[in-house]
DNA sequence: AGCACGCCGACT
DNA sequence: GTCGGCGTGCTC
């Protein structure tokens, strides 16, 4: 009988199903869990020991394991983890694995991390890449290899031939720096009685350390912050590490600020834009188990906690928690599984939640809190609708003469007035007045948008863009193209028309980024502004104290989605826009206008009757069997050829097999049927709640080979329908 | 994800 | 006749 040979079962941060078996060398001590580098095909990877085990000389002759890396091992709670993402989205777990593994530099050893700044020598040739690498190199910040060549748009091999020739200076990196503990008296809040006795409630949960889940239930104003802050203070007390969510983190600077005010040190923050060095330190900091206060996009979840007390899901209800790209994962959902296999509590906070979650409520998987405003407002400032039907405008414009009344009485009196229309750019759609033809992007099945301002059409689906066009490109007539509907860029140029006085602020992701952005919402807050319009960027929390009206321009616009979520989508943004108007000394109102002033959503927005609403929803989709009652998977796919695309559809629809309560609908064409030059049909699996989907799709859908340039994309509870 | 191995068009 | 295009499939 040989030696056993001691075996490491790698997973490896690719698109591979299993583990791969390494032999562990003498000497080497492995434990699940731990990062090592191995040889693959001619290349070294970073992975993650799965398991460990022993084999008694297989005829298999297996490749060693290299070397363990520094960093802390994943733990056994982030693998089992990674195994439940796995097999609920049926995505490799290889997969899983490199949304933790997205920062490779962690991995390496500290101590051999070199970096690049600016050396003595000018090279000798400067061609237009080594300039940029030396612009780049000159802001003073030293840069591995791979960050200075990405910072500058080049290849690695123009960074080491400036190395080489003295014009880059070789020096070690200064370590990273640390993170400090919170101190958690440093800033406590005077909570009210509401308040008081829900952080007493969180508190209780946090102290039961079971896997519990909260929904924090209240309106804007109502302060859910100040509440989950002391939840986070709990488990902070109880030497754990936090994770605070929040669908998008781009305009957080203040929030951020406030989190630090509150628990005396810095926040570890987590978004897709960190420089790489901030990145490196943050993943470090959380393995390591430092770094104790996150603040964080969805992909935070993925971080290497080791310590994980509680998650807060802020704004629980917002799309933007839903990946489309890459493992379609939706991080509140995989926050409520964390917690459940950590054994941790997870806040789900919102002043519109979702019905999945309050339909968890109703069946007592989670428990609520609520919360009333703290200035005894209703949850809706006053509302009334303007029925569209029975305006007749002038073609062209936008606001009803009520709106328009009511917007000059408001600046008059010298208070603020919203403007809301969720489009972006001047018109959504071009035609030629002379032949019909559509401007439509040459890759989409979609209408160009035009945006003036810019000076450009755009296609909203693969950003592709074009100068808008003097003549049209089908007939050859000039001067004929003409914007149909309207677009925040348009209504601005009514607005100005209307209120020539007024001091106008227009705020759209596209217009207004970064700091002008934050100097836009700066000037609103100060008053600087009185007559703001805005796309759904207005409706994400920010504080306007001074407004007084909010008018909805098109009030209809996502209800016409083919997404069975649309009304609850709509409800959420209308309840959120609406909200922003009184939230000062004065009382606000809204006026909405919509051509459906008979539909049950907008009865019940003007009532300011949430449950009224939320119950009709929830009887639609139980009658429906539609989530929450029901679940849905969705297919894509997509091909370069139509036939082909259709073809296959059809064939993966037929290889379904018989299943009791699940059914497949389609193949239909996608809602957008192309994007980027790819053709696009679409099925949609249907199943009761108590059928196991994922046992069905896999069996289904194992055997199934896109071949050629077709492809098929998977969707376990999806949320956008594009 | 790489990278090698494969089979069809424009070149010395 | 080769060089190389990138489609397909494998890596412990």
């Amino acid at each position: 009988m040989e030696n056993p040979i001691r075996i490491a079962e790698v997973l490896l941060p690719l698109a591979l199903g299993q583990a791969y078996s390494y032999a562990i060398p003498d000497g080497m001590e492995l434990a699940a869990g731990d990062f090592v580098e191995v040889p693959l095909g001619t290349r070294s990877y970073f992975g993650c020991v799965w398991e460990v085990g022993q084999s008694f000389g297989t005829n298999m002759k297996l490749r060693a394991v290299t070397r363990k890396c520094d960093a802390p091992g994943l733990s056994a709670t982030h693998r089992k983890f990674m195994e439940w993402l796995s097999a609920y989205y049926l995505e490799p777990k290889g997969n899983c694995l490199r949304m933790v593994m997205r920062v490779p530099a962690a991995l390496d050893d500290p101590r051999m991390q070199m970096a690049w700044v600016l050396g003595d020598i000018k090279p000798a040739k400067l061609t237009p890449q080594r300039a940029r690498v030396l612009e780049v190199a000159g802001q003073g910040f030293a840069m591995k290899t791979s960050e200075l060549a990405e910072a500058a748009g080049v290849g690695a091999s123009v960074v080491k031939a400036l190395g080489a020739q003295g014009a880059l200076k070789e020096v070690a990196l200064p370590p990273h720096q640390k993170f400090a503990a919170p101190d958690l008296n440093a800033g406590g809040f005077a909570l009210n009685g509401d308040q008081q006795a829900a952080a007493q409630a969180l508190r209780q949960v946090v102290a039961g350390r079971d896997g519990k889940v909260v929904l924090l239930d209240g309106v804007t104003g109502s302060g859910k912050t100040e509440v989950y802050f002391e939840a986070m203070a709990a488990s902070l007390a109880a030497g754990r590490q936090v994770l605070l969510l929040l669908p998008e983190i781009a305009l957080t600077a203040p929030f951020i600020a406030r989190v630090e005010r509150r628990f005396g040190c810095e926040a570890a923050q987590w978004h897709s834009d960190l420089r790489p060095r901030e990145r490196e330190r943050v993943w470090r900091g959380v393995a390591s188990g430092e770094a104790r206060i996150v603040v964080g996009a969805r992909s935070a979840l993925f971080l290497p906690w080791v310590n994980l007390g509680l998650i807060v899901v802020d704004e629980e209800h917002e799309n933007a928690y839903k990946q489309d790209e890459g493992v379609p994962y939706h991080a509140r959902d995989m926050a409520v599984l964390y917690g459940s296999l950590g054994k941790f509590p997870v806040v789900l906070s919102s002043a519109t939640p979702s019905l999945e979650s309050l339909m968890n409520v109703d069946r007592g998987r989670y428990s609520t809190v609520k919360l009333k405003d703290r200035h005894g407002r209703p949850e809706l400032p006053e509302t009334r609708l303007i029925d569209m039907t029975a305006e007749k405008l002038e073609p062209g414009t936008w606001l009803s003469p009520q709106l328009r009344e009511a917007t000059a009485l408001t600046l008059q009196a010298g208070d603020q007035a919203l403007l809301f229309l969720n489009r972006r750019g001047f018109a959504p759609l071009t035609l030629c007045r002379a032949c019909g033809h559509r401007l439509n992007c040459p890759d989409c099945a979609a209408a160009m948008v035009e945006h003036r301002f810019r000076k450009i059409l755009q296609c909203h689906h693969c950003g592709h863009q074009e100068p808008v066009p003097q003549a049209c490109p089908s007939c050859g007539e000039a001067g004929k193209l003409t914007p149909v509907g309207p677009g925040i860029e348009r209504l601005a140029e009514e607005a100005a028309q209307l209120f020539p006085e007024a001091r106008m602020a227009i705020l759209s992701s596209d217009l207004a980024r970064g700091q002008m952005l934050r100097d836009t919402l700066r000037g609103i807050e100060e008053g600087e502004f009185n007559l703001i319009l805005g796309t759904q960027l207005v409706a994400k929390g920010h504080h306007f104290p001074h407004l007084t009206l909010v008018g909805v321009v098109d009030a209809d616009l996502a209800l016409e989605s083919s997404d069975p979520r649309a009304g609850e989508r709509t409800w959420a943004l209308l309840a959120q826009v609406a909200g922003r108007s009184g939230r000062g000394e004065k009382p606000g109102r809204a006026l909405v206008q919509t051509y459906l002033p008979q539909h049950p959503l907008m009865k019940a927005l003007a009532r300011g009757d949430r449950d009224a609403y939320l119950n009709g929803e929830k009887q639609i989709r139980e009658v429906a069997g539609l989530p929450p009652a029901g679940r849905l998977a969705g297919l894509v796919i997509s091909g370069k050829d139509a036939n082909e695309t259709q073809r296959f559809a059809r064939d993966v629809a037929l290889a379904a097999p018989p299943a009791e309560g699940i059914s497949v609908l389609g193949p239909a064409p996608a809602p957008i049927a192309m994007v980027r030059g790819r053709h696009r049909m679409r099925l949609l699996v249907k199943a009761r709640r108590d059928v196991n989907l994922q046992a069905f799709l896999g069996a289904w859908l194992k055997d199934v080979k896109p071949k050629g340039s077709l492809a098929l994309q998977l969707d376990v509870d999806p949320y956008n329908f594009l």
